[in-house]
RNA sequence: GUGCUUGUAGCUCAGCUGGAUAGAGCAACGGACUUCUAAUCCGUUGGCCGGAGGUUCGAAUCCUCUCAAGCACGCCA
């Protein structure tokens, strides 16, 4: 909870303020209006460790010099109660910053204090907010863009919970319409082949041809034999989809568990045809007017989706397409169930939807800023230097379950590797995954080099404990020891957590913090050849034992939220 | 054709919502294990930020144009 950077960028905004205020009454500035004060932590560390350019930004009107205004602004600072040791005019106009190490010690206590629940904010204030998810179709095994969105989705949401929000994580699943009408389709084409025959009935190009089809059928058939030969075609599909899509469906389940991936709520899409929710948002968008029919099919009109093409929301045979589904289920989402906001992952492929989306939900009174669509790109797996095919109707594809199967070895777990890995990158990114390269157990992987870190560091604490060194309580240290560049650095990247957690949050990046966390390791493992804990002289090892602690529950914290382990040996 | 996304080091990518001399990992090269885990560390080399204009104190970042790649434009989801 406790953001000591935060404080310290609101403390210097403030005493700025204050300053640039005093300026003007006093006449050494201009009347002016005060524009929102930025502090910022300067990528190069010999401007300081904070810097502002509000001098620039009132150049103009205060028809000044930038640096002239920095002077009158540094000579006006009240630095009273505070970090600041020393504040200078430099560059075009910047106005430094340079705090002595209290802050650094301060956020030392601050981790040893909270633990895991340091890094935690509260920039939702309890929002309720939904994160919706994979949502793959429970048509077959989940593939290779289902497994990003996972580890993208479920990580967006963890951070959500982290910034203080709300979290629901929700899997809709498309268990009505024609894709189920397909997968009926191909069950029944695959049971007739396997009793009498491949060649008793032509399997349809479009249906779904792997191999999970088939195997369905053959459990079926163990269990009943082949009694629906002779039943009517629409109720031996219907039959056969109820004997096999909950198996789909637990097979999904279980591959998300086996990624670390638990949604909250599992949403039918069938329930909202059940429920009439799908008819009633239906005649909404009728009474205003939103519609018109033509063709036999009822269309939402393109002009209130900023479209000079209409959408079809009911065909000609009556059935109503996703898209009305999905706008029924929008209106579930936040007039049935009122959320805040809702956050929804889609493949890049579905970008032209976003639009429609947010023209429908205008529609019928939603405020579309509400929804968030994160589009992320999608995944090509590369096998040998090759693209390896991915779709699920070749049969060939590699599932998600293959996946971790195949990132398991050495004793690894390959959970662990694919979440990492796909969030490595921005959302927004093309991401090509070398299967032989995320196999490989080489420092090329950084996943373990994370992991290493933290395993070091508990060896390094079980050393000491043998020692008789326990991690003492952090008021009876003497933190000013710790003044080593090495360690410098390393608090420095400690007490960015709760502000990387505040910016993935806004961002909607969680790829920020594989990166961050990497930060954290690596400036660990230069301290750890720079500096040593073991043989010290004693006040020296308890200060540093605090660091490694402190650093220790930092990465634990930032895997926590990836949902990465962090073990102990390795 | 229209729309969305992406172009930054040899490769893979960052760049914190317009800031100071554009960063990291890998690769390449040179070093560091009698000492808490060498799955590590230290150092060197490497750039027309796709291109051209514009906006301003200041642009990889914003605008326009342009080139290239991917995707979408269905009574599929």
């Amino acid at each position: 909870m406790t953001n000591v950077i935060q404080n310290i960028e609101n403390q210097i905004e403030k005493i700025v303020g204050e300053a640039v205020g005093k300026s003007v009454a006093q006449g050494e500035l201009p009347e002016l209006e005060i524009p929102q004060i930025t502090v910022e932590i300067p990528r190069d560390k010999g401007f300081g460790d904070f810097s502002t350019n509000i001098a620039m930004q009132l150049a103009k009107s205060a028809r000044k010099a930038p640096r002239f205004i920095s002077d009158v602004i540094i000579k006006n600072l009240d630095l009273n109660d505070t970090y600041i040791e020393k504040v200078e005019c430099a560059g075009a106009g910047f106005i430094n910053f340079y705090l002595n190490n209290n802050w650094l010690y301060d956020t030392l206590k601050a981790i040893q204090l909270e633990g895991q629940e340091y890094g935690k904010i509260e920039l939702g204030n309890g929002r309720k907010v939904m994160v919706e998810f994979v949502s793959a179709n429970p048509t077959g095994p989940l593939h290779m863009g289902n497994a990003r969105g996972g580890a993208l989705g479920d990580c967006i949401a963890n951070v959500l919970t982290a910034a203080g929000y709300d979290v629901t994580k929700e899997f809709y699943v498309n268990d009505a319409g024609n894709q189920i009408e397909k997968f009926g389709i191909s069950l029944e084409a695959r049971y007739i082949q396997l009793l009498k025959g491949e060649d008793a009935i032509q399997f349809p190009e479009d249906g779904y041809h792997g191999e999970d089809i088939i195997n369905h059928m053959k459990e079926y058939i163990a269990a009943y034999g082949d009694k629906l030969l002779n039943t009517e075609e629409k109720e031996r599909r219907r039959i056969l989809v109820e004997f096999a899509l909950p198996r789909n469906i637990e097979n999904v389940k279980s591959a998300l568990q086996s990624y670390g991936v638990n949604h909250d709520v599992w949403f039918s899409e069938q329930s909202l045809y059940d429920s009439g929710e799908l008819d009633e948002t239906i005649q909404i968008l009728r009474d205003k007017g939103a519609t018109v029919e033509k063709e036999g099919a009822l269309w939402m009109k393109g002009s209130v989706m900023g479209s000079d093409k209409d959408e079809v929301l009911v065909r000609n045979n009556g059935i109503p397409t996703y898209f009305a589904a999905d706008i029924a289920y929008h209106r579930n989402k936040f007039l049935k169930r009122n959320f805040d906001w809702v956050i929804d992952l889609w493949g890049a492929d579905h970008h032209g939807h976003v639009a429609r989306m947010k023209g429908a939900m205008a529609e019928i009174g939603i405020d579309p800023d509400k929804l968030d669509v994160v589009l992320f790109q999608l995944v090509r797996l590369y096998r040998n230097g090759e693209i390896a095919r991915m779709s699920k109707r070749t049969g060939r594809t590699i599932s998600l379950t293959d996946l971790l199967e195949e990132l398991s070895v050495n004793g690894n777990d390959g959970k662990d590797v694919a979440r990492f890995f796909f969030n490595m990158k921005a959302s927004g990114s093309h991401l090509d995954f070398d299967l032989d390269l995320a196999v490989k157990q080489s420092n090329e992987n950084p996943v373990f080099y994370v992991q290493y870190a933290h395993a070091r560091i508990c060896s390094m604490l079980r050393l000491m404990e043998d020692e008789g060194y326990k991690v003492p309580e952090v008021n009876t240290v003497n933190m000013v020891l710790l003044d080593k560049k090495e360690e410098i650095e390393l608090i420095k990247k400690l007490a960015e957590f709760p502000q990387e957690i505040k910016i993935s949050a806004q961002s909607l990046e969680p790829s920020r913090l594989t990166r961050y966390v990497l930060d954290v390791a690596g400036l660990f493992h230069s301290f750890y050849n720079a500096c040593r804990v073991k043989g010290e002289e004693n006040e020296l090892v308890k200060a540093r034992i605090i660091l490694v602690d402190s650093t220790r529950t930092v990465i634990r914290n930032v895997l926590n939220i990836l949902s990465i382990s962090a073990p102990e040996k390795m």
